[in-house]
DNA sequence: TATTATAGTTAGCACTGACTAACTTGTCAA
DNA sequence: TTGACAAGTTAGTCAGTGCTAACTATAATA
């Protein structure tokens, strides 16, 4: 059972509001992406069948040692493209909504070497 | 109707194989992607509605006007980022597997900042 | 206490895009 | 001529991932 793209923008979504507040509820993830909160629901329910998020009694969910591994891999990937990107002349939404869709599809290899080679060109 | 990564896939698939050989059937395609015929018989089906493909009486498969632009302008972008992950120093199947995901995802106004820095760089 | 708002779940739908099974159609060779 | 193979289509399935409608449960408030 991998994970796919959308599973990885909760986790990334998750990690991010995780940052900015304590607690970080479904309807919270939702409001975020804009997602209804059904859609919200039935995905923490494969998330944490995956292994990836918990809830506790109030609702309250926490990203796992590997879920937090996966959306770390994720934002590392979205915040480094999208700088990239705007550093070649992109729009900054542009950029970021590029960033977004293309973060899960690099394998580690590629990333690493576009990091690499970032990190020479000098950002 | 917009086309989705998949109608790209196929274009480009087809566009490909327009150039190794004077004629394109849809067992080919098939082959060349490892998909079934059914999903290719659907999927042509699809793009001719969309208006990017022809078949004539033969069963032989054309690019339409509008179909080729489409499938040239993805080939661009995998053969411009796999050679731009390959002078990275990513392994050349890796590359090309990025590239061929990734070469959906990329904005217009990205793809060629992409390639000036690419051109800049020296490749 | 009764009402209302908020959070979450369940059930069922739509669309994409793959699949298998089973059919038709056309060609070619025994 | 018949039998077999190759190409294509039709019908129906499945998984992923969004949606709405309608429900439950809890908490706050009139």
């Amino acid at each position: 059972m991998t994970i796919r793209e959308s599973g990885e923008m909760y986790l990334e979504t998750i990690f991010v509001l995780s940052q900015k507040s304590a607690t970080v509820r479904a309807v919270d993830v939702g409001e975020q992406m804009g997602f209804s909160k059904p859609s919200v629901s039935r995905a923490m329910g494969l998330l944490k069948k995956q292994g990836f998020v918990e809830t506790d009694e109030q609702g309250f969910i926490k990203l796992t040692k590997t879920g937090k591994a996966k959306a770390k891999r994720i934002y590392e990937r979205h915040t480094l493209l999208s700088r990239l990107f705007i550093s070649l002349g992109v729009d900054e939404k542009t950029a970021t909504e590029d960033a977004c869709r293309i973060e899960h599809y690099l394998s580690d290899e590629t990333f690493e070497a576009i990091k690499k080679h970032a990190s020479e060109y000098g950002e």
